[in-house]
DNA sequence: ACGTTCTGATGAAACGATTAACCATCCGTT
DNA sequence: AACGGATGGTTAATCGTTTCATCAGAACGT
């Protein structure tokens, strides 16, 4: 009666519906002409059995995979999380699921990633790519027929995304606008912009407009590349908060590079929101929670995830996707009386 | 010279090192007997075509797959995402990696998943169970061989897992100790404790121990299940303090849970540490920015990781691993001076 | 010169599903 | 009686790898 047996396959199912291996899987799937008494028959077997389909097996004659490759950047952080969970809705809705795979912001591990996922077969990718020429570029032209989806970094037309993939993010131009204009409205004139290490991240848009908007509205601008280390950008901040003339005014490219800012202040005795001003982006939970509370540059990081699997799911022309931003303002910008 | 061909297979390596397939094979896996030129050739020839086994008829063959599959109750929260982490690490050292799913809370969803990990062939099935006896319990004698192990629940001898799966789970006796050993040792005569809802944690452990624990030190002793929304927590929790007769100590199965009483404190015009007493599991990013600080259990979670991925791969006798906890002083917890 | 071992290589059978190409009835028409 | 068309079913090829069984030579000892 119960024999070990190791697993339970579709030839199994058709012997004991007393059918043919074809006649079962047609039965199954609802495909060829089959007699619905028949149906009956193999679906009890298949029930009776606890059938499972080998989806390797199936693969493999069909080439088809209802599976959607994920290569995030870091698996710790909420940002992706959110986004992820977006993919994950939409997924689920087709059957479909994500094989995931974080980068930890390493080049050889993305590498390996890509690999990875193209020899599993997926019917699709979506990256967060790394850096402005990581493996991702290299990689690319190998498979011509595999959709992908660049999320989380700015479009570039000279650069690693050609005109094959689609790229989906945060209307970056728009984000340092609003910042830019709360800072202004508060009678700011000058503002720095923190971003993340060179090659990292995926922001270059933002640099550019933060020059064009300083510009335009007359704010003296400064950009500092930093560590990624928390620690060290506490100290950074630190460091040009005390040689700093003025008031300072940070806008910087993460939540988490936002609290380094609060760290900075705590140790020099400043209160943020009256000694010096940040805005973030990200509005991670944990930046309602600060005190003052972190004003930030939000997204929606689920509609984001939509985005990118709706661009897998249905491949056509690419497109560059930018997604509103809205600024939620907590109180860590100051209002400056008179010009600082 | 580039014709749109669909993929790369052995067949073409082989054919271009002038070698048959089998051969190929041996000389890429470094398994038969193969004369290191041919090797060579083979070699150059895979990397020329950058070629890329294809795993799902590898794994057909073999019959075995460096995948395994993780169920989780939730994407978003931060806990799990380092619990994955210590997993991925493990199982990237190895080669392998996860499919990750959540149930989210819905028996319906937990079944899908465990149907189609299984379906996918994976090596072996973490799972933060839902409930008592959810799916997982009647999922389990279909698949004899599978390895599983279940985390973040308590180890019940007459319940769902049985003698097959080994679980790995915070030591939830040594936990509760510590909270109310602090909360003792700060003049407190009485705690609540307060669960997640009957059926969708596993934290049943936590009660039993509990009591022991309060009838053994003169506690006196409540206990709550709460519905698993933060605003419906916040609310219940207000309501307890309302009408409370004296000071009101909880102790909360997790920092959401315990985020909820700080909010429902600020609604009564209650500190923290003063008026009302918390002490919380899982020490969440959030936990350390509030005000004042979360005192919380804290546990190694990528240890936790680890252990499941220890578990999973080198299957032996089902163990129960409980990792210690250690109490993190944040000051949410008021000294009384007198009994209240 | 002849059997024996050893080396390197090959052919073909799996693995478990899908599916194109046939085949056998049976029913109704001409 | 012969034929055309449904209807329900079967056979066998195929997907890309791995691996068992086999084989052609070379090397070697007697």
């Amino acid at each position: 009666m119960s024999a070990p047996r190791q697993r339970v396959t579709l030839r199994d199912v058709a012997a004991r519906a007393g059918v043919s291996v074809a006649q079962a899987s047609f039965a199954l799937n609802g495909r060829g002409r089959v007699a619905s008494a028949t149906v009956e028959r193999v679906r009890r077997a298949a029930a009776e059995l606890d059938y499972q389909v080998d989806t390797r097996a199936r693969q493999l004659r069909t080439g088809q995979r209802a599976a959607y490759g994920v290569v995030i950047r870091n698996m710790r952080n909420p940002y992706f999380l959110d986004v992820l969970r977006g993919m994950e809705v939409r997924a689920h809705r087709q059957g479909a699921f994500l094989l995931i795979l974080s980068s930890d912001y390493d080049v050889e591990r993305e590498s390996a990633a890509l690999r990875r996922l193209s020899a599993e077969g997926v019917a699709g990718l979506a990256i967060a790519p790394i850096g402005r020429r990581g493996p991702f570029r290299d990689w690319l032209p190998g498979r011509p027929h595999l959709p992908v989806v660049a999320f989380n970094c700015t479009p570039d037309p000279e650069g690693p995304f050609g005109e094959r993939v689609s790229t989906v993010g945060p209307d970056d131009g728009a984000a340092i606008s609003l910042a830019l204009e709360h800072l202004r409205a508060r009678g700011h004139r000058d503002a720095t912009l923190v971003m993340a290490p060179e090659g990292l991240a995926a922001d270059w848009g933002r640099e550019e407009e933060f020059h064009r908007r300083c510009a335009e509205w007359g704010l003296s601008a400064t950009v500092v590349r930093c560590p990624l280390d928390h620690a060290d950008v506490a100290r950074m901040a630190a460091e040009r908060m005390r040689a700093a003339s003025g008031h300072e005014a940070f806008v910087v490219n993460s939540d988490h590079l936002g609290t380094a800012v609060y760290e900075a202040a705590r140790a020099l005795d400043l209160r943020v929101g009256r000694d010096v001003s940040v805005v973030a982006h990200d509005d991670l939970p944990t930046s309602a929670l600060l005190d003052p509370g972190l004003t930030t540059l939000r997204l929606d990081r689920e509609l984001l995830g939509d985005h990118v699997m709706r661009l897998l799911s249905e491949p056509g022309a690419p497109e560059a996707v930018r997604l509103p931003v809205h600024l939620i303002d907590r109180g860590s910008v100051a209002t400056l009386s008179r010009p600082s």
